[in-house]
RNA sequence: CGGGGCGUAGCGCAGCCCGGUUAGCGCGCCUGCUUCGGGAGCAGGAGGUCCCCGGUUCAAAUCCGGGCGCCCCGACCA
């Protein structure tokens, strides 16, 4: 099982890499369907901890799960007329079912607000019913035409959070409660740092009023659309009559949201951290972190590490720990360790007979760095470790955005930005939708986010960046996944 | 959907131009022995509709025609 062939290097074919990476670490496989990955244990277990993680925060801010089915009445997404623009071309159609044609074909959710608020209009009769904070962890299909393993498949795994509220203003909180959830979770459990702020109308939700997006940069300097929460105003509950009695008693339409992230976060996390080794997994998402490679020559040798390996694996598990022993015979203890850095995982400890004639281990943290650790304290430093990895990884994917983010960027500057190394440019922007789509037609740029307070740069830019009028907003643009 | 590349053992490839008798190599896999603190060595072994269909030929992995699939780039895409 030891690799028989070298990852391609960041430098030299970054999408190669990314293949070669994903293959490396048994995270997923191409499958016979065209444009649908298999996602095997190992990634599986990275998507298991990002939901727990995930579902734990929308419980904590007051969610709860239910489930819509998989298939929606077309007419539905024609109710919205944004909605069906936006979706209609890239969806999957059944027409023929249990052996004759459909009397009308079903859609295989793209999204599901339509399915949804064709209920919420049963459930809701009155404020009181009010607010609905609705989660679903559910597959959908979109027909892409070009897919790639995580960030673009035809069918994908994610989470939609689906909400009605009796106020605007109220509705506009819930969109923005779950930006910043989404934030935190990127930041605290990926170590992804990210910008936050609104969409352009060009960017925006099909069927939205405002989009709100958080935005990574990648190892090439590309941005990554990570997570997007949405404010709906009330265009869906016109469209599907979601009305509720207000406290004054009249009638109005709810206000709603949705908000969702996906399995492109696993290839978020990969373009993040990987390097030329292979996966490099935030302890915090690791299926596993830490494995012991215990290290022998003689049998009695052998039971002495295995011994002590098991030991403290137990120690460890007690306390909270990911952790497997490397039992295997026959393989030498070099080809372990390239194995279990390709996989990505945090920490290693190799046990060996000086190790154990001392009470130690010796720790190999998969980002550089080796020291001895004893076996009396490991409990509480192996955790400490861990932790210290996952702050490492946080700060220096933030030094590589910000050394990579340009700001008050001129027009020339963009141009050569985008074309030369790429990276977060920030500059002046007009508003205007015909200058955004020149810029993107000249640069290959879009703009990622109109960011949000804390993101913007000192000094507010006063020009366009492009056509030199007067700015109305500053913008960041990047070329993007 | 346009451009490029590629389909030969589980994986990576050679062979094809110039048709020829048992289709090779590396890695992996199985068995045994020796190894084991940074990708082990030796010996033996298993494993193939050469992407598919058709054509040319005494003979096709190889030549010709047509399909299909995959990857990359582009267009498209919350």
């Amino acid at each position: 099982m030891s690799a028989d062939k070298g990852i391609t290097p960041r430098a030299t074919d970054f999408s190669a890499w990314y293949n070669d990476v994903i293959m490396r670490a048994e995270l997923a496989d191409y499958s016979p369907v065209r444009g649908c990955m298999v996602i095997r244990p190992r990634g599986y277990g990275i998507w298991e901890l990002m939901q727990r993680a995930l579902d734990d925060m929308f419980k904590a801010t007051g969610h709860q799960n239910a489930y819509f089915p998989l298939f929606i009445p077309e007419s539905f997404l024609r109710r919205e007329a944004e909605h069906v623009e936006g979706f209609a071309p890239e969806t999957a159609v059944v027409t023929r079912a249990g052996g004759k044609e459909l009397e009308e074909p079903l859609v295989v959710r793209p999204t599901s607000e339509t399915i949804i608020y064709s209920m919420l209009g049963k459930w809701v009769q009155s404020y009181r019913d009010l607010p609905v904070l609705l989660n679903q962890w559910a597959n959908v299909v979109r027909w892409e035409l070009r897919t790639r393993l995580f960030l673009r498949t035809t069918e994908f795994l994610w989470q939609e959070g689906h909400t009605a509220h009796a106020t605007s203003a109220e509705a506009e909180e819930e969109t923005l409660k779950i930006l910043a959830v989404y934030r935190d979770f990127m930041e605290n459990w990926m170590a992804l740092p990210v910008l936050t702020g609104v969409k352009t109308d060009a960017e925006r939700f099909a069927g939205a009023v405002r989009t709100y997006a958080c935005e990574g940069l990648m190892q090439d300097n590309k941005a990554l659309q990570a997570g997007t929460s949405h404010f709906l105003g009330q265009n869906f509950a016109r469209a599907f009559d979601v009305q509720f009695q207000t406290m004054d008693g009249t009638m109005d339409y709810v206000w709603s949201t949705s908000w969702g992230v996906s399995t492109r976060l696993v290839g978020a996390l990969i373009m993040a951290h990987g390097d030329d080794v292979g996966l490099v997994c935030p302890p915090r998402l690791a299926p596993l972190q830490v494995i012991i490679v215990p290290i022998w020559r003689s049998d009695e040798e052998r039971a002495a590490t295995f011994e002590v390996a098991e030991r403290l694996k137990a120690e460890l598990t007690a306390s909270g720990v990911r952790v497997d022993v490397d039992r295997r015979d026959g393989m030498k203890p070099g080809a372990k360790y390239y194995e279990w850095e390709g996989r990505g995982v945090p920490l290693r400890l190799e046990i060996g007979p000086r190790d154990v004639a001392q009470g130690q281990a010796m720790s190999a943290r998969r980002i550089g760095g080796k020291q001895p650790v004893s076996l009396a304290d490991a409990t509480t430093v192996i955790p400490d470790l861990l932790d210290g990895i996952q702050t490492e990884l946080l700060a220096r994917a933030r030094a590589r955005r910000d050394e990579h983010s340009v700001r008050g960027t001129t027009k020339e500057q963009l141009i050569e930005l985008m074309e030369g190394q790429g990276g977060f440019a920030y500059g002046g922007f007009c508003g205007d939708g015909a200058c955004e789509q020149v810029i993107k037609e000249r640069t290959k740029a879009t703009v990622r986010v109109l960011p949000d307070p804390e993101f913007r740069s000192a000094e507010a830019p006063v020009r366009c960046v492009w056509c030199d009028r007067p700015s109305v907003t500053e913008a960041v643009w990047a070329r993007a996944y």
